[in-house]
Parts: C-alpha cells; sequence; structure tokens
DNA sequence: ACTATGAATTCTGAATACAAAAGACAGGAG
DNA sequence: CTCCTGTCTTTTGTATTCAGAATTCATAGT
C-alpha cells in the first residue's frame, strides 16, 4: 500500500475538522496557534498554512492580530450554508447524465430504505447521510462544482455536533431520500431536483431550532 | 484616512490576481517561490500563505514536493466554471428582494446600455461588467453566497487575457444584460434568472473558441 | 472609587534557518 | 549505445527565531 505522502497541512485539517466533527471546540473560541501545534505534534507553520485553508472554506474567521477563532455558530449562517448546498447539489443533479442517474437510483433507494432501520449513534447516521448525499452526485461531470460542494459542507461540518439528539425525526428524512430516488428512477430528474431541493430546505427548517438564537 | 493593516497574504494575493488579470504568468508554468518572494519584495512565509489560498480557489495547484503552479487552462475548465457562477448567480437573484430589485434595476439598464458606446480597451470593459454583475447580486441577503461568488469568480479571471480581442461581441453581452434589466423591471424574476444563465452560457459560447484546445 | 496611562506579558505575523524530496547529471555496467 | 545508479544541485516543506501588535494588569492621578 503507498504510504501516506499528502502535506502536513492537509493532514492537520482533516484532523481538525473531524474534532470539530466531534464537538471538540467551542464555536467561536480562539485559536491558541502555539498550544494546538504543540498538541498535534507539529509546527505553528503546517497549522496555519491549515488554518488560512479553512478560513478560506468559512470554517474559521482571522481578524487582524487576533490570529484564528472557530467561527460562531448562527441560524442565519446555517440557512445560508444549506441555500448554497442545496443550490449546488440541484445544478450537479441537473448536469449529471441520466442514464448514469437511472443506473444509480437502485441503491439510492435501498441506502434511503436501510436508513432507519438501523439504531446507531448520531455519528453513523451522519456519515450515512453524506454517503448517500456522495452518490447521488457522484455522476455529475463537474469536478470543480464537486470540489466546491464539498469545500462548502466542510462549513455545515461546525453545525454537525450540534444536531445530535435522540430523536431526530430519520423517518421523514429516509422518505424524502426515498423519493428522490423514485424520481430518479422513472427518469424524471427535474422533478427529483425539486425535491432535493425540499429535502435540504425541510432538513434545513427541522434542525433550525436546535441551533442557539444567536 | 486608515492605514491599510490587512496581512500580507492578502495583498500579495491581489497583487498574483492583477498580475494574472494583465495576463503577466502564462498558465501551467511553475511558481519559484524564492523568486517570486523576492521579486515582490517579501519572505516565503505569506507568499506561501497566499498561494495556499489561491490554491483553495482553483487559482492555483499544488503537488507533494513540486509546489505550486497556475493551473493549466482548458475549455472544460472554463465551461465548469461558467456554469457554476451561472448557478450561483441565479441562486442569489432568486434569494433577492424582488423590491430592491426592482429598485435597481433602472441603474442596471443604463449600464448595460452605455456599455457598447465607449470604445475602451479590454480591462476597461471587463471591469464594467464586473461592476454590472456585482450590482446585479447586492440585493442577496446571502453573504456566505456572495462571498462564494466572488470566490469562484477569482479562478475564471485566469481566462480574462485570453479573452481580449478587438471584436469582442459587445452589443450582444449588451443586449443580454438589458433583456435581465428589463425583466427585473417588470418584477418577472424566475424570467429574469433564467435570462441571466442564458447569458453566461451564450458569453461562455461566444468565449470557448479563443481557448486553446486543451 | 474610578479612569487613564504605561509596563509586562502573551500571542500573532513575518523572516530566517534547516531538512528532505525532486530533478539533473555524470559515470559505470551490461 | 543504453540503462541504471549514485551524487550533486535546486526547490519545496517544516521548524525555529525574531519583531511587533494586542491584551492584561498594576499603578498613579483625579
Amino acid at each position: 500500500m503507498p504510504i501516506d505522502r499528502r502535506p502536513l497541512r492537509e493532514q492537520i485539517r482533516e484532523e481538525l475538522l473531524g474534532r470539530l466533527d466531534r464537538g471538540d471546540f467551542a464555536a467561536g473560541t480562539d485559536i491558541n496557534e502555539v498550544a494546538l501545534a504543540a498538541e498535534l505534534g507539529v509546527s505553528r507553520t503546517p497549522l496555519r498554512e491549515a488554518l488560512i485553508t479553512m478560513a478560506g472554506e468559512g470554517v474559521l474567521e482571522s481578524t487582524q492580530g487576533r490570529g484564528f477563532r472557530f467561527a460562531p455558530v448562527s441560524r442565519k449562517e446555517f440557512r445560508e450554508l444549506c441555500e448554497i448546498v442545496a443550490g449546488l447539489e440541484a445544478l450537479a443533479l441537473d448536469r449529471s447524465d441520466p442514464a448514469y442517474l437511472r443506473e444509480i437510483a437502485p441503491e439510492l433507494l435501498r441506502m434511503a430504505r436501510d436508513f432507519p432501520d438501523r439504531i446507531a449513534e448520531q455519528h453513523v447516521i451522519e456519515r450515512h447521510d453524506d454517503e448517500w448525499h456522495d452518490l447521488l452526485v457522484s455522476g455529475c461531470r463537474n469536478e470543480r462544482l464537486i470540489d466546491l460542494i464539498t469545500s462548502v459542507k466542510a462549513g455545515l461540518r461546525r453545525y454537525a455536533h450540534l444536531l445530535a439528539s435522540d430523536d431526530t425525526p430519520l423517518e421523514r428524512e429516509a422518505a424524502e431520500h426515498c423519493r428522490v430516488a423514485e424520481l430518479l428512477m422513472t427518469g424524471d430528474r427535474a422533478e427529483a431536483v425539486q425535491a432535493l431541493r425540499d429535502n435540504w430546505v425541510n432538513g434545513m427548517e427541522r434542525m433550525m431550532s436546535r441551533i442557539p438564537a444567536s
């Protein structure tokens, strides 16, 4: 197997995003570069490179002289990000090969149906949801678009741990995914795109209340 | 007046993007960090920070051990970027306040009509075009979306100098802008969104032939 | 008691120094 | 002659150091 030869900044970024998923960092808190670098066992240089990348993605904020902080969460931003990702995924779906979409539709349907069956922890559910959306847009030839979606979704990760809850309305989410898959199977892409948008809007509304007011 | 207190990496990024507009850098060429840092009169550290930011925007590519290079241009990528920006601007328009859109519509119309009148150099035309689009989406409340559009458009800058030509079909472009403005004036946003998309698609097709095959 | 001022501390922003990988090139074996 | 290999050079990736800004805390003055 090929060994990991990626630059440190990427590994650091992944590690930080992972911690973000786990809610290790409170949103809005400042980052102490020396402390974090020591904790990760790297020097400040690649750490700062990772931080700059993440600031570009909107995960972090930076102000002159005060360094980086985890961008505070807000309903407004959550809504904005959801709108953007919904629009981008809809665009990706619109730009996909219809034949390929019909081909993967059964798998999408199967995944959606498996959704509520398994009693699982939050992060398993999230991973499953991510995989579903990844497969959905996997037929899009626009590589830049795929990259962009990934990047914007990184910003949404800050909200992941907030959404952890035992009364997650999984059935609703699964049903909406099923509907998208079914529409793709019949080849009605325009309707499927609309259903996908609805899924994002509805999902957003469901989660909105769990985000602190401001 | 407040003096410039932005971090060096931002100033460097702007300088590099400006040079890109002027076509100072050939696409696909490697960047020598020490040479470029010396030329700019800064150290490698903030330069690399700027390069990493630009790599995140897709303006540059980086490979392990080989550093950064200006991403090569291609019709495929140009098409991809245009599709994305078209989708994002359409989304921005869709998320704007209709009243505000009606309010700025006359100004948009005036700008579009002034378009072909002035005999101007290429970069003046480009600036004018940018201003028109900026005004168009200025009513969008989704700040993240606006930032994202700006970021993706940075990637399009690599194509700006390629598109310089004396037989630019300005009238066509202006006419399409007029149509968008007129539709906004009547309050028919859905149609305006469609016209905007058409504008991007048509503009893309017009430019496509000027990009080297691969 | 409260505010303002200034020193001390802490941390970021930038520069320099070091290490390691990639590329170039020459020499030798087949 | 060709291909491989080992060394040398160049350039990047990372660490460390230096300088300056922001914050904190204490103290003096009102």
